[in-house]
This record gives C-alpha cells, structure tokens and sequence, in this order.
DNA sequence: CGCGAATTTGATGTGCTTCAATCCACGTGG
DNA sequence: CCACGTGGATTGAAGCACATCAAATTCGCG
C-alpha cells in the first residue's frame, strides 16, 4: 500500500520531466513533498464546486473524474484522470475550483497541500515553469474534448477518447492495447456528452466490428489503425515526446493485429 | 492608431491585475513589453496547427478564434478572444500549439516576444504567478465550454455564450448590453458545435422572444435575466473579482428592461 | 441464492443536420 | 446613381443520429 502511493508520486514525477527539464534536486524535492492518503468509494462526490481547497488530489490508484453540472442536473465530465495524474494542480494557483470531483472507481489519492507545492516552486524556476507547463497540457487536453464533443458522431467521440487514454495509460507503464477502465457506461457518456444508451450501443457495434471493447472493466485495443482513424486520433495535443509517442504507437500497432 | 494598442496592453495588464497582486514596478515593466503591431484581415488564418511560435499574440482590436478542425474539415473553435485577451499565453511555456488561430473579423495583433514575457516573469514570481493563474482562468473557460456543448440545447449554448461575451466585454470597459460581436453565423456555429443554419434559426427565435439579438455585428441584451436563466449562466468560472461581477450585473439589469 | 447496479435491447420521438434555394446588404465599377 | 457581384442571412423540405422511455437481462457481490 505505502509502496503504491509512492510510486504514484514517481508516476507524477516522471510525466512532469517528460515535458520539461528537471533537475534531480529538484525532483528530490517533489518526491519529498508530504501527503496525506485518502481512499474514496467508487460515485463518491469529494470535492464539490465552488469550495475554497488546501490540497491538489495526486490519483494514486482508481479513476477521477472533474465534472459539472448544469441547472437541470445533468452531468458533463470536463477531465478524466488516471493513476499519475495531479487532478488539480490548477488549484494550487486558483483556490476556488469551477467544477468538482467524482471518484468513478474505488479511488485513493494524495492530498497535498497547495502551500508546500508552492514552495518547492518558488525555490525552483524550473520546477514553477514546469508545473504552470502541465496545466496547459491539460488546457490543451480540453480543447481537444471541446472539438471531440462539438464535431465528432459518437462512434468517433468514444474511439476519441480510447484512443487518448491508451496513450496516457501507457505512458504510465501500462499496456496501452489492454488498460483498466472502471468507469461505468453511464459515466463514458457524461465524459462524451452522450446518454448511456448510446453509448451502450455505439460500443457494442466497435466491439462487433472488432475495434475495441471492454470487458472487466478493461479496454481491450484490437485494431489500432482502425481505431485512431475513426477517432481522428493525433497524439499531438497530449505533449508526449517523440520517443515515448514512438514506443507507445509501436506496442499499438506490434504483433497480433 | 498607436494610442489604440498601447489600450490594448494596458486592459490586459487591467484584467490580469484584477486577478492577481501585481506590483507597480512588476505592471510597469508588462506595460513596456515591445511588441510589433500587424493587421489581420476578416477570415484569415494566422497561426497554423503544429506551427512553433516565438511570439505571443495580444488582440488590440477585432475578434480572434483559436481553433482545430477534424480530418473531414469541419472546424472547431475552442476560444473566442476580445481586445486586450493574450490568445496564447500558453504559447510562452508550450511553443508548439495544437491549435490554429483565425482571425474572425478585421483584426489588429499585438505581437510579443515569448522571450520578452519570459523574461519578466523570471524576474518576479508574483508576475509568473499571474500568468500561469491566468492560463488556468483560460482551461476553466475550457471546461465550461466543454459542458455547453456537450449538454445543452442549441438555445442554451448560444444564450451562455453571450452571456460570457456580455461579461468578458464589460471587463474591459463596453457596455455589456451592447457590445460588438463580428463573427458571422458560420463562426458561432463553429463555436457551439452547431450548424450555421441552425445557429440562424435559434438566434432568430432569440430575437423574436426579445431576449438578444446580433444586428450590426452588435449583441444587443433587451432582457438578462431570461437570457441568464436560458443560458444556465453563472460568472463563477471567470473569476472575475466580486465588485466587477456586481457593476456589470448592475449594468445589465439596471435601467430599461 | 438473491439483491441492486450496470448492461442490453426495443420502440418511438425529436432536435439538429443536410441539401438547396432565395433573399438581402453592401461594396465596387461603370 | 444604378447594375452587378458576392458573402452572409434566411427559409423550406426531408432525413438521420441521437434522445427518451421502458423493460428485460446479466453481472457482481454479500
């Protein structure tokens, strides 16, 4: 358990210096960054909009979605984040969130507290430009939602958002043909601006045409090609550097079609 | 001419300094920031996808549009940026945009250095903080952006997006009840993920409920309250300071329905 | 084994798209 | 000052992708 929390914080670490130089000091200095674990309960609401946070929430384990709502109820998941993923690091320099956050799996997460953050990234140029960096990463992960949900049919939105995911997940060290997925489906629609009927049905017939599908609450990837071309797939808005994008691409399209 | 755009760096000097502590010294020194002024024709594309950029763009006058387009053409705008808005902050920390810029009317540029902004955020962490916060302020906007399109009708998207031009206009100083809007149907549609036929009709069914309407490339208001309330408006993600929210609200409810 | 949650399926409705004209405003040249 | 061209706004008709409502089935778990 304490060994999979500090691998989170590698996790984090590691995706950070992929984009941007860090220097080991600096780095020592992040991993040291105190933090305090919390287990969520999958659908738990637990941090709601509008609230004053102390903390940014690192994903440890499980999935996390930052969503919001409109007056009538319905849902729209604005991000998904992954093991790795540092949730909110916009908060550390916006207190008041705009939207909330939903565990859409038994989750657990490091609370770190804004404070701390903010002095590894006074003391560090580096470490402030690479942190400001990774929120316009994330930035640009939501104009490409913005584009998904505005201009592609639902086949496209849902092969989209795979394909995305099997690059995040891979280049967290996972198996980007084979990745966990424990969202349900009435949670992929509110991601995708869809009804959970739809997609139900939209991912069967990618499971029946033998691109995609998900069982165990695992996406299995059966035809990258395919895929990535009828979700007008470009790995470019995601920031990953070439080699990471090569080797990812490479265990895509590898043996066993 | 030249009185013009040194307006246009000081609103965005003004609205980041509505945002963030920022120091005399620290504003002064973002006031004299050389830049080099260029006219954009209506309809011109001026920064292409995947271009690596060297200059920030600030608009001094007209209407800019950031935005993708799927393999099949369609386009995507994934923000719409007002005189004194600096389109792509995050250009200084992420150079290679994945996304294109469009200018939506005749339009003039300011362009800055990303060495020169750099620079002062390098001498003074309060500027950098200032900037990073307001490219996190841009992602929220995103996200709300993200929600508007995915679960709202084509009425409500088009009242919620004027709604947000309404405020953003009378943070820099227009009146919100009537402010200039020179896109073209084909441009709004673009932006709510709609048709520009579709747009039409919503727009005209807007109008004939005397609640807005676009004439002389002008929003008109004639009754907020329903346009808010259409749009499932709330200013929260902005992060606009409390006493700007009320004066525009003010503005807009005040005097003739 | 049995309960609740999630998935799956069917039938029906509709908001938006698509395609195709037509109309209108405005700028330009004769 | 009018004829003309062009881009945008407007309108109509027809179709479809997705929503809605409702029920049945399967899955996961105690």
């Amino acid at each position: 358990m304490q060994f999979n929390t500090v691998m989170a914080v590698d996790r984090w670490i590691d995706r950070l210096r992929m984009r941007s130089q860090i220097g080991d000091e600096d780095a020592a200095r992040l991993r040291e960054l105190p933090y305090e674990v919390r287990m969520i309960d999958a659908n738990r609401d637990f941090v709601r909009l509008g609230e004053q946070t102390t903390h940014a929430c690192l994903v440890a384990d499980g999935l996390v979605g930052r969503f919001s709502q409109t007056a009538g109820g319905q849902r729209q998941i604005v991000s998904l984040h992954i093991p790795g993923d540092m949730v909110d690091l916009h908060s550390v320099v916006l207190q008041r969130s705009s939207s909330a956050l939903q565990a859409l799996s038994a989750t657990t997460i490091l609370r770190v507290v804004h404070g701390a953050v903010e002095e590894v990234a006074a003391r560090s140029p580096a470490v402030a430009r690479a942190l400001w960096r990774d929120c316009v990463v994330d930035a640009m992960v939501l104009g490409e939602w913005v584009q998904n949900i505005g201009r592609r049919s639902a086949r496209a939105r849902l092969a989209h958002l795979l394909c995305e995911l099997a690059f995040r997940n891979g280049a967290i060290g996972h198996d980007p043909r084979n990745f966990p997925m424990p969202a349900t489906q009435m949670q992929l629609s509110d991601a995708c601006g869809l009804t959970s009927v739809h997609v139900n049905r939209t991912m069967r017939r990618l499971s029946l045409d033998g691109i995609v599908d998900i069982t165990a609450r695992h996406v299995h990837v059966h035809d990258w090609r395919t895929l990535a071309v009828e979700g007008d797939f470009d790995t470019g808005y995601l920031h990953l550097p070439a080699p990471v994008v090569a080797a990812i691409t490479g265990r895509l399209t590898g043996a066993a079609g």
